[in-house]
DNA sequence: TTTTGTGAATTGCTTCACAGCA
DNA sequence: TGCTGTGAAGCAATTCACAAAA
């Protein structure tokens, strides 16, 4: 089976990449493609792409590439993405609104199955009125988390809030989390954690125009 | 001055997150922390966070640590956000309404004076009534460029429209993209790219779910 | 003592280049 | 011929370890 033998991080990152093109040249009607083209298509070389793949298995064919519905099945099987996941998010404010009303994710086999707050206006309501979860407290995290088997969290509250919630949250039983807070996460080594931080990606920008011109 | 003989990206990155975590300590009233303490704020080692500022110059004091605020106006200084930056928005959707009133942006030093989609419905209208910014039209972008000084772009439209739309921002003379759609944009060499897929995190993190148990 | 700044050593990632297969 | 899979080589980033400064 795979070698699950030490995969660098960038590695994996870039599966996700290769999962989103080629699910668009499956809607293409495309049947194979070789490394060399899929990796023009994403801007990464040839090499790249057969030495991140050969991490996982043998995918491909000589003098063919690889097929497209095959490796599209293999790699979602990889990312563990070939079942849907049931995901919560904790902070009902307008980037959990825009997050929980989100398309990509259904599509990517995420399911947004709960919604956290403790404003007290908020708990009872919806995010969503066309979707039916309403929004609970914090407090009931533990027996959602069960009551879905829910492994999956994103965090979207204010930067002061964060860490707090975090650590409700791995009690609860949550074993990744998807932090939108602007701050660093003290965890577990057992969870996993990624953060965006729009300000960080924004700052990266503002630094690579100072070295082009003034 | 600074030493611009080729910095690691990843060490830029960095810089983000040392000055995050500065200005809380900042806020709480500290002088001075050496690279141990603020490596453990942040699950980063004391000698990576040496290495970091010594690719910009010499910041410190042996026997003492940094001193917060000077640390802080010279990192904004190398990030280029001592002094506050226009940017713009294409895309008013969901997720371009919660960029729009994102509290985060204005403190960072950016600050979204201009929202473009080609919806006609939304031209004219405001994304968020406190804020007297109205959505424009695409065809008005280079125009609106000129006059506000804008380099930095941000795309939050759909998938399908991304690269058309990065193309008109380019040509308008933006010189740096901060892109949300899950594309891979081409645009040339010149232009500075950051992309936020959120599928993509939520993939990274279902692998990282999948390797520690099954 | 404490703590920086930095060459040297190390680790990790990417590219190269080619054998093997279709 | 065209293309994959992979060891070897090369490059980039991180960690080590210590001289110098307060």
């Amino acid at each position: 089976m795979a070698k699950t033998d030490h995969v660098p991080l960038p590695a994996v990152r870039r599966l996700s990449l290769y999962l989103r093109q080629l699910e668009v040249l499956h809607a293409g009607d495309h049947q194979t493609i070789s490394s060399k083209q899929l990796g023009a298509s994403l801007g990464i070389s040839d090499a790249q792409i057969r030495k991140d793949l050969a991490y996982f298995g043998q995918f491909g064919h000589p003098g063919i590439g690889y097929r497209v519905p095959e490796l599209i099945l293999r790699i979602r099987r990889i990312l563990g993405t070939d079942k849907t996941s049931n995901v919560l998010l904790v902070g009902a404010g307008n980037l959990g609104r825009a997050l929980f009303s989100f398309r990509g994710f259904a599509k990517k086999g995420f399911e947004i199955v709960a919604v956290f707050d403790n404003n007290p206006e908020k708990i009872g309501r919806s995010l969503d009125t066309t979707k039916p979860v309403t929004i609970q407290p914090t407090s009931e995290l533990a027996a959602t988390v069960r009551q879905h088997s829910i492994r999956l969290g994103i965090l979207a509250v204010p930067g002061p809030a964060a860490q707090v919630v975090a650590e409700e949250m791995v009690t609860a039983g949550i074993g990744a989390l998807l932090n939108f807070a602007p701050v660093t996460l003290h965890v577990g080594k057992d969870v996993a954690v990624s953060s965006v931080d729009l300000a960080v990606h924004l700052e990266q920008l503002s630094f690579q125009l100072g070295c082009v011109s003034g």
